[in-house]
RNA sequence: GCCCUCGUGGUGAAAUUGGUAGACACAAAGGACUUAAAAUCCUUGCCAUUUAUGGAGUGCCAGUUCGAGUCUGGCCGAGGGCACCA
C-alpha cells in the first residue's frame, strides 16, 4: 500500500472536475434549484484564511445540495474596484487594471487548489466594462425613476492631497496619507434615495426567516424608525422668525418644556453669519466632532439667541432658544424641544445653563410630589404637573392623547421618522465605475445617452496628480453630445454599488444586452444561501436589499424583492499575536519554541511577548498563508481543520497542531480504506459486526444530514472521526464484504462535502457501479434492539441496565431487582413513586 | 448610555431541546513498542488512599420539576453593534 499522496490525488480530481464540467450550472426545470453564494473577494493579491473558511463552508453546502439532487449554482467573482488598487498602482507605478487582473489570476489559481465546486464559466469582475456597463444603465434607470439625485453634502476633505477621504481614512482628525488636518467641505454629490424605502426595508426583515436574528436587529436599529409628532413652536424675538418646527417622540412631556435647541446648520443660523461669537461657537462645535468617543462623552454646549419659544399647550410659558452642538441637522427638523426632567441629554444641558427642570412624569410607585434630582427619568409612569394631561399613563396613553390634542389645535401632527439617510455614492477617485452623467457650461446636468455606454474608464491617467486623476484627464473629460460641449462627471461610484447587484449578474453573466435576463433571474433568484462575514451586516446587505427594491420599483416583472433568502455569517480566523522586545509585531514564521517559551529565530536572548489571539491581519502579522498550508498538507486537510475546531458562526483559533492532526487523520483514513478494500474483496461471512456496521452507518446518515442542515459543520468533522474510530475497531473482526462495501460507499458520500478529493478517490477505488447520491437512512436499521436504561434513585444516576427496546416498566423493575448496584440503594427502602420514560430512564423515589 | 449575543475540564468544543454532562479533537501525564529518538498504539482526565466505588460539578444566588447545561427571576463577567436620532 502506498502512502496517501494528496498532491497527485487532488490535482487529478481538480482536473477531472474541470474537464467534465460537473460544476457547470444550467437552467433545468425538472430539478429544484439551489443558488449558493459566498461574498466575493476583493482581489488584494492572495487569498487569506478568512477566504478559506468562507469558501469551504459554501463548498460543503453546495456539494451536499448537489448530492441531494438539487440543481446547484455556485458562482464566483471579484469585487475588483476600490482604493487599494489605486494606492498600490501609485506606489509601484503600475496600472490599476494590470495590478487587479494579476491579482485575480493568482487568487483564482489559489481558489482552484482548494477544490471548490465553483462554476467558473459565470465568473465576473466588477472592473470589467462588460460588468460596469450594466451598472451605468441601472444608474440611469434609477435616475429616470427619481431614485437618484444630486445634493450638496459635507465630506472629509484633505487640503494637501486635494481629495475626499472616507471616515476610516481620517485618523485623529488628520489625513492618513498627508497628515494634514482634515476639513469639512461641502461638495455636490450623487445620492441614491434609499430612505424612500425605509419602511419597506424594515418590513422586509420579518420575511427573512433564514437570517440570523443579530443581523436583523442591527439593520432594524440602523433604519431606526421612531414614532412621534411634529410640533410647530411659535417664537418671539428680534429676528424675522415666527415659527420653529421640531420632531419629538415625547410630546406628552410638553409641560416640562424648558428650552429649544437648534443645529448650527439650521436655516435660522443665516441671521448669525456676521456674528463673530456665533462663528466661534460653530467652529468649536465642529472640533469636537471627529471621533465617536468624543461625541459620546463630549460636553453639551450651547449658544443662546434672543429668540423665545412659546409652549403651545401653555402659551404663557416662554423659553429660550439655543444653538447646541448635540442637535443634528439631518434628523427631524434640526431642532429639538428640550425637556430636561425626562431626557438625560436635555438634563445635562439644562444643568450647565441653569435652566428649569420641571418633573412631569412620576414612576408608578412614587407619589405626586416626586421630583427628578440627579438624573433624568425616562421610564414609564403617570403624568403630573401637566394640567389637563394629568393622570395619563406614560407612555401608552399619554403620547397618543397629546398628539390628538395637538392635531386638534393644528399645532402638531403625527409623524414617523427614520434614522436611515440617503446613500451618497460619489467618490472622487479613479478606480471605480464612471457615473454616466455630464454637465453643460452652466452646470446643468444631463445623462450620457444609453447608446454611448459604457462610459469607459480612460487608461494612462496620471495617478500622482492632485485630487481625482479623472479631473485632469482633459481629453476624456471634455465631450461633445449632439454637437454641444459637455464636461463629464468625474466622480466614480462607491464600490458598494458594484456589490449591490452582482448576485443578479451571476444568473446571466454572458448577457450583453442588459444586466440580467428576466427568465434567468426568475429561475435562479433569490439566493438560497448567502455566506459571508458579519462585518457586512449593515451596509452591503442593506444596499443589496435596497437595490433589488429599486430595480423592481415601478416594474411589475419583478417577482421577488429580497435578494438573499438565507444568510449565514461565519466567524473570523484568529491567531496569537507576537511582539519582540521593541514592541514590533512578529509573524509566526519569525519565532520558534524553545522549551515552553518563544524566541525570535536566531535570537535566544530576548523572549517573545505572546499577545491575545486576534483576527488574522497583515498589520499584526499574525497571518498564516493558505498557499503554504495547502502545499504542505493538501486542500482536504485544510478544509478538515478549518471546519473542525469551532462552529462556523464563531471565531476559530488557528492551531498548527490541529492542522497537523487533520493531515495525519487523512493518512490514517487512507490506511483504513485499504484494509476495508481487502475485506470487501476477500471476506464473505455473516457476523454481529456486519449488523452493527449497518446500524452505525444508518445512524450516521441521520446525524450528518441533520448536522449539515443545521450548519453544525464542526460536529460533522467529529462525526467523521467517530466513524473512523468505529470502523477501525471492528475491521479486524469478521465482516461480510458485501455489507461493508454497501455501507462504506454511503459513508464516503457522507464524507465528500468536507473532504471531496479524498472521498472521490476512495469511491473510485471501490469500483462500484452504484449511482453516487446522498444516502437515505433506513429507519428499520437505525434503532438498536438494546438500550442503556438509566436507573435513577431519587433523581441520581445509580446504574445503567442494557435491556431490550420497548421494555415495559414492570419487566424493567424485575431486572432492577436483580441488579446488585441498584439493589444496594433499594434494600430496606420502600418505593413510593416510579417515573418511567420509555426507552430512556426510570426514576425510583424512595424514602430515605 | 441604549440594543444584541454568550458564560460547560488545562484548551477548542458536543449534548436528540427538560432525561447517562464533557461526544470529537488539541495539550499534558503515565505506559507499550524501540538500543535510543521520532512515529504509532493504549490508559488517565476535578476531589476522596485504588482501573472497583462514592462525591462535587455546566459563571454566582434563588425558583419551577421526579429530574435543569437546557425553563423562570435576580446578580456578576466577557464579546459584538450603535453613538448625542430628539
Amino acid at each position: 500500500m502506498e502512502r496517501y499522496n494528496f498532491k497527485t490525488v487532488e490535482e487529478k480530481w481538480q482536473e477531472k472536475w474541470q474537464k467534465s464540467g460537473v460544476f457547470r450550472s444550467k437552467i433545468d426545470r425538472t430539478k429544484e434549484k439551489f443558488y449558493c453564494l459566498e461574498m466575493f473577494p476583493y482581489p488584494s493579491g492572495k487569498i487569506h484564511m478568512g477566504h478559506v473558511r468562507n469558501y469551504t463552508i459554501g463548498d460543503v453546502l453546495s456539494r451536499y445540495k448537489s448530492l441531494q439532487g438539487f440543481n446547484v449554482m455556485h458562482p464566483m467573482g471579484w469585487d475588483a474596484f476600490g482604493m487599494p488598487a489605486e494606492n498600490a498602482a501609485r506606489e509601484n507605478s503600475l496600472d490599476p487594471k494590470e495590478w487587479t487582473n494579476k491579482n485575480i489570476s493568482t487568487m483564482k489559481d489559489q481558489l482552484k487548489k482548494l477544490g471548490l465546486s465553483i462554476d467558473w464559466e459565470r465568473e465576473i469582475s466588477t472592473c470589467s466594462e462588460e460588468y460596469y456597463k450594466h451598472q451605468q444603465i441601472f444608474f440611469l434607470e434609477l435616475y429616470e425613476k427619481g431614485l437618484v439625485y444630486r445634493k450638496e453634502n459635507y465630506v472629509n476633505w484633505d487640503p494637501v492631497d486635494q481629495t475626499v477621504l472616507a471616515n476610516e481614512q481620517v485618523i485623529d482628525g488628520k489625513g492618513w496619507r498627508s497628515g494634514a488636518v482634515v476639513e469639512r467641505k461641502k461638495l455636490n454629490q450623487w445620492f441614491f434615495n434609499i430612505s424612500k424605502f425605509s419602511q419597506e426595508l424594515l418590513d422586509g426583515l420579518d420575511d427573512l426567516k433564514k437570517w440570523p436574528n443579530k443581523v436583523k436587529v442591527m439593520q432594524k436599529n440602523w433604519i431606526g424608525k421612531s414614532f412621534g409628532c411634529e410640533i410647530a413652536f411659535k417664537t418671539e424675538g428680534d429676528l424675522p422668525v415666527k415659527e420653529i418646527k421640531c420632531f419629538t417622540t415625547r410630546p406628552d412631556t410638553l409641560f416640562g418644556f424648558s428650552f429649544l435647541a437648534l443645529s448650527v446648520d439650521h436655516e435660522i443660523s443665516k441671521y448669525f453669519l456676521n456674528d463673530k461669537k456665533f462663528q466661534e461657537f460653530k467652529s468649536e462645535c465642529s472640533k469636537t466632532g471627529t471621533t465617536e468617543e468624543a461625541i459620546a462623552i463630549g460636553e453639551k454646549i450651547g449658544f443662546k439667541t434672543n429668540l423665545q419659544a412659546i409652549n403651545p399647550l401653555n402659551p404663557s410659558q416662554k423659553v429660550p432658544v439655543f444653538f447646541a452642538n448635540f442637535v443634528l441637522m439631518d434628523y427631524g427638523f434640526g431642532a429639538v424641544f428640550g425637556c430636561p426632567a425626562h431626557d438625560q441629554r436635555d438634563f445635562d444641558f439644562a444643568k450647565k445653563y441653569g435652566l428649569d427642570i420641571k418633573t412631569v412624569v412620576r414612576p408608578e410607585e412614587e407619589n405626586e410630589n416626586f421630583e427628578v434630582k440627579d438624573e433624568a427619568y425616562s421610564g414609564p409612569g403617570v403624568l403630573i404637573n401637566s394640567e389637563f394631561l394629568n393622570k395619563l399613563k406614560v407612555p401608552e396613553e399619554s403620547v397618543l392623547k397629546t398628539i390628538d390634542i395637538l392635531e386638534e389645535k393644528k399645532i402638531g401632527q403625527k409623524q414617523i421618522n427614520f434614522r436611515l439617510k440617503d446613500w451618497g455614492v460619489s467618490r472622487q477617485r479613479y478606480w471605480g465605475c464612471p457615473i454616466p452623467m455630464a454637465y453643460d457650461e452652466h452646470g446643468n446636468v444631463r445623462t450620457i445617452p444609453k447608446e454611448n455606454l459604457p462610459v469607459k474608464l480612460p487608461e494612462n491617467v496620471n495617478l500622482n496628480s492632485k485630487g481625482n486623476p479623472l479631473d485632469s484627464k482633459l481629453d476624456w473629460k471634455n465631450i461633445i453630445i449632439d454637437g454641444k460641449k459637455y464636461i463629464r462627471e468625474t466622480d466614480t461610484l462607491d464600490t458598494f454599488v458594484c456589490s449591490s447587484w452582482y448576485y443578479l449578474r451571476f444568473c446571466s453573466s454572458d448577457n450583453s444586452e442588459y444586466g440580467f435576463k428576466q427568465e434567468e433571474i426568475d429561475y435562479w433568484m433569490p439566493v438560497d444561501q448567502y455566506i459571508g462575514g458579519v462585518e457586512h451586516a449593515i451596509l452591503h446587505l442593506l444596499y443589496s436589499r435596497f437595490f433589488m427594491k429599486a430595480l423592481g420599483y415601478k416594474n411589475e416583472n419583478f417577482k421577488f424583492n429580497e435578494p438573499f433568502e438565507g444568510l449565514f455569517t461565519q466567524g473570523m480566523v484568529c491567531h496569537e499575536t507576537y511582539k519582540d522586545q521593541n514592541n514590533n509585531w512578529l509573524s509566526p514564521d519569525e519565532i520558534e519554541l524553545v522549551g515552553d517559551q518563544f524566541f525570535k529565530k536566531g535570537d535566544s536572548k530576548h523572549l517573545v511577548k505572546v499577545g491575545p489571539s486576534e483576527s488574522m491581519s497583515k498589520s499584526k502579522k499574525n497571518v498564516i498563508d493558505p498557499e503554504n498550508i495547502i502545499k504542505n498538507y493538501g486542500a482536504d486537510a485544510v478544509r478538515l481543520f478549518i471546519l473542525s475546531d469551532s462552529p462556523p458562526e464563531k471565531d476559530v483559533q488557528w492551531s498548527d497542531q490541529g492542522m497537523m492532526a487533520s493531515y495525519k487523520f487523512l493518512q490514517k483514513l487512507w490506511i483504513l480504506h485499504n484494509k476495508i478494500k481487502e475485506k470487501i474483496e476477500n471476506e464473505f461471512s455473516e457476523s454481529k459486526e456486519s449488523e452493527s456496521l449497518e446500524k452505525f452507518t444508518n445512524q450516521m446518515i441521520n446525524k450528518i444530514t441533520n448536522n449539515l442542515e443545521g450548519f453544525n459543520y464542526n460536529v460533522i468533522i467529529a462525526n467523521i472521526y467517530e466513524t473512523y474510530n468505529f470502523i477501525n475497531k471492528i475491521i479486524e473482526k469478521k465482516i461480510d464484504g458485501r455489507i461493508i462495501k454497501n455501507n462504506y460507499q454511503k459513508i464516503l458520500i457522507l464524507f465528500s462535502p468536507a473532504i471531496p478529493h479524498f472521498a472521490a478517490e476512495c469511491l473510485e477505488d471501490l469500483k462500484s457501479k452504484e449511482e453516487i447520491k446522498w444516502p437515505k437512512a433506513n429507519k428499520n436499521l437505525i434503532e438498536d434492539d438494546k438500550i442503556d436504561y438509566v436507573i435513577q434513585i431519587n433523581g441520581k444516576k445509580r446504574a445503567i441496565l442494557n435491556e431490550s427496546r420497548d421494555i415495559e416498566q414492570d419487566s424493567l423493575m424485575d431486572k432492577i431487582k436483580l441488579n446488585k448496584l441498584s439493589n444496594k440503594y433499594l434494600k430496606g427502602k420502600s418505593i413510593y413513586k416510579i417515573i418511567f420514560v420509555k426507552n430512556r430512564l426510570i426514576n425510583l423515589l424512595i424514602n430515605e
